[in-house]
DNA sequence: TCAGTTATTGCAAAAACTTGCAATAAGGAT
DNA sequence: ATCCTTATTGCAAGTTTTTGCAATAACTGA
């Protein structure tokens, strides 16, 4: 109700509407604040709205994702996480072990700048995933 | 048969076994040079091993990934496609229109050297894809 | 406050992807 | 050349994700 209202503007000033499926969604990003799989998504936005169903959970995250609320990230195994779009971080996850950690931003973005001008694309905004390997599987 | 055969010794020297339905994927991915979804690898394939079946794509394709036989890059829609890993390259996608292009590893390389610092992780090797602005869409 | 427009949802069915396990076959040893 | 070991596959059934379309409900304007 309360956090996930704050986002209705943003989206009706596009022309998009505020739903109460993408109310439960918001909510359980904003309050969990760590990456979810789409069906823990879909488990717990049923005890906000106990109504919806899993294409509208695909359909919203994909929907929420492509305007800027919500971040994805893809883990090793070729699946996806979501997450609410706060403070802007990316992921380095061990090849061996699949232990990861968080990368600041901030060394990205001289990156960001080479390749805008490499490439002539502008407003490159990625949550990227990097992988290596680990110190503790490096030593061993 | 031919190029895929090459193959063969980087995969006995770590213990596995060189298969015709791995033959077939790999024949597969060196002759297009693009990158194939799934789907698209198991149409093809059959032609070349009409037995195969989907499961097996999939898991060979997550083993050749794994052993740096194939590359895996993943497109905005949230899927992946696989290509032959050959020279080392990365993608920006257009948020607006979906158009592409390459972007060289070199200019990533001093990135990845600055992660390693500031992560202690090591061997660093992603295929990564950005998202921004073309310059197309961004005049309009 | 109410009616109209149309973005969004639910449903049902399809497509894409995964998993467990018994059967097969690749490569090493004899 | 043949046997043995075990990595790998196929099968069949499951889960996850997508799609089309009719029904619903959020916002706009009167």
């Amino acid at each position: 109700m309360s956090c996930a209202s704050e986002y209705a503007p943003q989206l009706r000033s596009r022309g998009f509407r505020m739903t109460s499926q993408r109310m439960a969604i918001l909510h359980v990003l904003h309050h969990t604040g760590t990456h979810l799989s789409p069906s823990e998504i879909y488990k717990q936005a049923r005890r906000e709205m106990p109504g919806i169903t899993e294409p509208t959970v695909y359909r919203t995250l994909e929907f929420l994702t492509e305007n800027s609320l919500v971040r994805s990230s893809h883990t090793g195994n070729g699946h996806f996480t979501y997450q609410i779009a706060g403070e802007h971080h990316h992921h380095i996850i061990c090849r061996t072990c699949g232990d990861g950690m968080e990368v600041e931003h901030t060394l990205l973005e001289n990156l960001y700048r080479v390749l805008e001008k490499a490439s002539g694309y502008r407003n490159i905004d990625s949550h990227l995933t990097f992988f290596g390997v680990c110190p503790n599987c490096t030593s061993t």
